[in-house]
DNA sequence: ATGTCGCCGTTTGAC
DNA sequence: ACGGCGACAT
């Protein structure tokens, strides 16, 4: 019956998942089969005779997990795969959390807030402290609450951590260790955890009881740790800890595809490995099996640019393939349109299914220009990612009464459906109890039944108790009722349903859909046998949901479409065809990571990330112009396409005309002709002497789109941008020569923004303006 | 208490 | 362009 399954791997690869005790790395170049490694592993550990209970196999989502275990299932039997514990670190120990709860002073269902409640709950505090939130931004004070206790600082720690003290007081921000405690202290009182205290306090746990320690210890015979190069300290240190009995680790990883420095991944992590378990064996992958000799190389050429990394040789035996194409367009929507028409062609061409293609983009906001051309082509397209399906008004509300039934003290929960449907308490009395509450120090909950103490209109203590006496009847049936049939009579009693029915709109019809859809999941959880054999509950159900991101919430698809999706949710996915879009300086690499070289080799990363999910083809592209910020800019081409080695490149379209000398740092080869003129000459070029920097724009844009200026004066409804440009000279009848410098509006009510020597900047409405374009 | 209007800031990624 | 939020009206 045993399979052996083993001989289906390459040498290094068959090395590595043999590989029984001890702690040992493998470094896995993109494509090289890492996956396979990990779940022949595992496999073959079944085989041995371990136990799959005794197999902690931590992966970086949920999707991961799923689809390991079912390979695993394949090779060893379904039912020894679902007993293995696998999953992500949040949800792994929000279960070991739920069990060990009483141990660190929580309810065993405690809340997850997720970064909106988090958000929501800075925003009060800062707001009740009187702190102005134009300095305390509520974004990054929750970056730095989250840092901090991705580091493990505690509220008390941070205090004493002279060097995060002087950046918050050279930011101007001395009371952010002051927001960080009132912050802890509403989690605790609220029994809730933010993702971050789900890592957080499961280290608590393990320093202050070492008896829990001890049992998971032994519990967990075999730990794996996939994507290790995504970990953060805290992640670190309880795969330290875990693993300290039986020292049987096993952690995989590619230090080229770390994208998650951000939130507080490190890098360390994989490079000080060495350190931790000094007799450590290390296998690399180094054979790609995914894409052609062109993607491999060409990717390899882009990340030997980043100086932090562990040097690997990633070769492939498969075939040559075509060169990159690079793509230049004048503008996105029209990126847009290479990228749809060529997708089509494709599809035509060789046959292949539109499941085969994936778009990537550096931001979400991307995919508007992409979705468009998809459609008027009438190609079937997916887009994951941007608002998920758990992001929704409707959806956050349901769940939110489902926890505020199992924790009448999450206060995020509450502040959401005490007044939805709308029953008559107001915000002033809702702030009334959360301030009330923060000042006895005592839960939400309580503050309500003692609401009497704010003299509340009598009207108002009615209707608060009406609503706690309904959510307490729901708490009755929590452990009674299963999960969905409580989920329905939630949703009806609510009066979530009726009020989400009255809206007859398109919009309200489709929240009513999502409803049902969370309640049809909820069924199909609640039908989900449980290992135990006990019956599994609302809160089971709200420890996944919370865990859960919208990558995991695949629906079988009934017609192959093209993907659409950020290059960090492509991590890991694979596809015959790739458009890498976008591909321009202050976009990817994005703004922020400009100057700060670590951040810049990060986005190399991701650059490598997306280029190696290609197998077969790729595409590059990028726009001269985008609308952005709700304007037209101009954008230059990215580093990246000249960092590539141009040997595998197929440039079409490039501004063959002239190229321009550039002012700035010059990267050592010719193909400079990507770019059209640097903002800094352009800035210093004497013809826009007076115009106020920010607006000042290439002369030659006019050029580039090859647009024929027409000598008359123009009037009537003027189609953008084929006739006005920004950059171009004009000249007005009463104002004299001007140049455009920005552009507005829809035909026929566009506007044109000149800037005249003479009269500074003034906004004209085109149809009356008699503009004459000079030049 | 609830609803509407206009202004503001904003846009990296996600468990 | 868009969503969130405060100011103001109902």
């Amino acid at each position: 019956m045993q399979r052996d399954f083993l001989s289906e791997l390459n040498e290094a690869q068959r090395a590595a998942a043999s590989h029984v005790n001890g702690a040992f790395m493998v470094i896995a170049g993109a494509g090289s089969g890492k996956t396979r490694v990990l779940t022949y592993r595992i496999a073959h550990l079944i085989q041995l005779g371990v136990d799959p209970f005794q197999i902690l196999a931590l992966t970086f989502t949920n999707k991961a997990a799923r689809e390991m275990k079912d390979r695993i299932g394949k090779l060893v039997g379904e039912s020894a795969a679902r007993s293995i514990w696998m999953g992500t670190f949040h949800s792994i120990f929000a279960r070991i959390l739920r069990t060990e709860a009483d141990r660190i002073g929580y309810p065993r269902n405690f809340s997850i807030y997720d970064t909106a409640d988090s958000k929501s709950l800075l925003k009060d505090i800062i707001k009740e402290m009187g702190l102005d939130d134009k300095i305390y931004k509520p974004g990054i004070v929750q970056h730095r609450i989250s840092s901090a206790k991705n580091s493990l600082i505690g509220p008390g720690d941070y205090g004493n951590d002279i060097d995060l003290i002087s950046d918050d007081t050279q930011a101007k921000r001395p009371k952010l260790v002051e927001i960080y405690k009132k912050y802890d202290d509403r989690l605790f009182r609220a029994g809730a955890m933010d993702f971050d205290d789900l890592l957080f306090k499961t280290n608590l746990l393990f320093r202050d009881c070492p008896d829990v320690l001890y049992r998971y210890q032994h519990k967990f015979h075999f730990i794996m740790v996939d994507e290790y190069q995504d970990t953060n300290f805290s992640q670190y240190l309880i795969v330290k800890s875990m693993s300290a009995a039986h020292e049987n680790l096993c952690v995989v990883g590619d230090d080229a595809q770390s994208i998650y420095a951000f939130r507080g991944a490190n890098i360390q992590n994989i490079l000080n490995f060495k350190n931790d378990y000094p007799d450590f064996v290390l296998y690399k992958l180094e054979q790609n099996y995914r894409s052609t000799k062109v993607i491999v190389e060409a990717a390899n050429s882009i990340i030997q640019k980043n100086k932090n990394q562990i040097k690997k040789n990633v070769w492939t035996q498969n075939d040559e393939g075509a060169k990159i194409k690079v793509h230049r367009a004048a503008t996105d929507n029209e990126e847009g349109m290479f990228v749809a028409s060529t997708v089509f062609k494709i599809n035509k061409e060789y046959a292949e299914n539109y499941d085969q293609f994936a778009i990537l983009y550096r931001t979400n906001a991307q995919s508007r220009a992409m979705e468009e051309a998809l459609r008027k082509l009438n190609i079937p397209y997916r887009i994951y990612g941007g608002m998920s399906f758990y992001q929704r008004k409707e959806i956050k509300d349901l769940l939110a009464y489902f926890r505020l039934t199992a924790n009448h003290n999450d206060e995020e929960a509450l502040k959401r459906v005490i007044n939805y449907p709308a029953r008559g308490i107001g915000k002033t009395s809702i702030e009334k109890l959360i301030v009330g509450a923060a000042e006895r120090n005592i839960g939400i909950w309580d503050m309500i039944r003692r609401s009497a103490e704010l003299a509340m209109g009598g009207s108002i203590a009615k209707k608060l108790y009406e609503f706690v006496t309904m959510i307490q009847s729901f708490a009755v049936d929590l452990n009674i009722k299963n999960a969905y049939d409580l989920g329905m009579h939630i949703a009806a009693s609510s009066g979530m349903i009726k009020d989400l029915g009255d809206d007859r709109t398109p919009e309200g019809v489709a929240r009513l859909d999502n409803i049902q859809e969370l309640l049809a999941g909820l069924k199909e959880f609640s039908e989900r046998e449980t290992l135990t054999g006990e019956p599994l509950t609302l809160s089971d159900f709200l420890i996944d949901v919370a865990l859960l991101t919208d990558a995991d919430n695949e629906t079988e698809e009934d017609q192959a479409s093209v993907s659409l999706m950020t290059i960090h949710a492509a991590k890991g996915l694979e596809f015959k065809n790739v458009f890498v879009v976008g591909l321009e300086e202050n976009l990817f690499p994005s703004q922020l990571s400009i100057s700060d070289l670590e951040e810049l080799e990060e986005e190399r990363r991701l650059f490598y990330v997306a280029l190696t999910r290609a197998e077969k083809r790729a595409f590059l592209s990028y726009a001269s112009t985008r609308f952005k910020w709700g304007q037209f800019t101009y954008c230059e081409p990215s580093r990246f396409l000249e960092e590539l080695d141009p040997s595998f490149l197929d440039v079409q379209d490039a501004v063959k005309s002239k190229p321009t000398p550039r002012s700035q740092v010059s990267f050592s080869d010719e193909r400079s002709n990507f770019y059209t003129q640097r903002n800094a000459d352009v800035r210093n070029d004497p013809a826009n002497a007076g115009i106020p920097k920010e607006t000042v724009v290439p002369r030659n844009l006019k050029k580039i789109d090859d647009i024929s200026a027409p000598s008359e004066p123009v009037q009537g409804d003027w189609a953008l941008p084929h006739e006005i440009v920004i950059g171009i000279e004009v000249s007005h009848e009463k104002f004299g020569k001007g140049k455009v410098v920005k552009l507005e509006g829809d035909s026929p009510n566009e506007k044109a923004t000149v800037f005249f020597p003479s009269e500074g900047q003034k906004t004209l409405l085109l149809k009356f303006a008699k503009l004459k374009i000079v030049g």
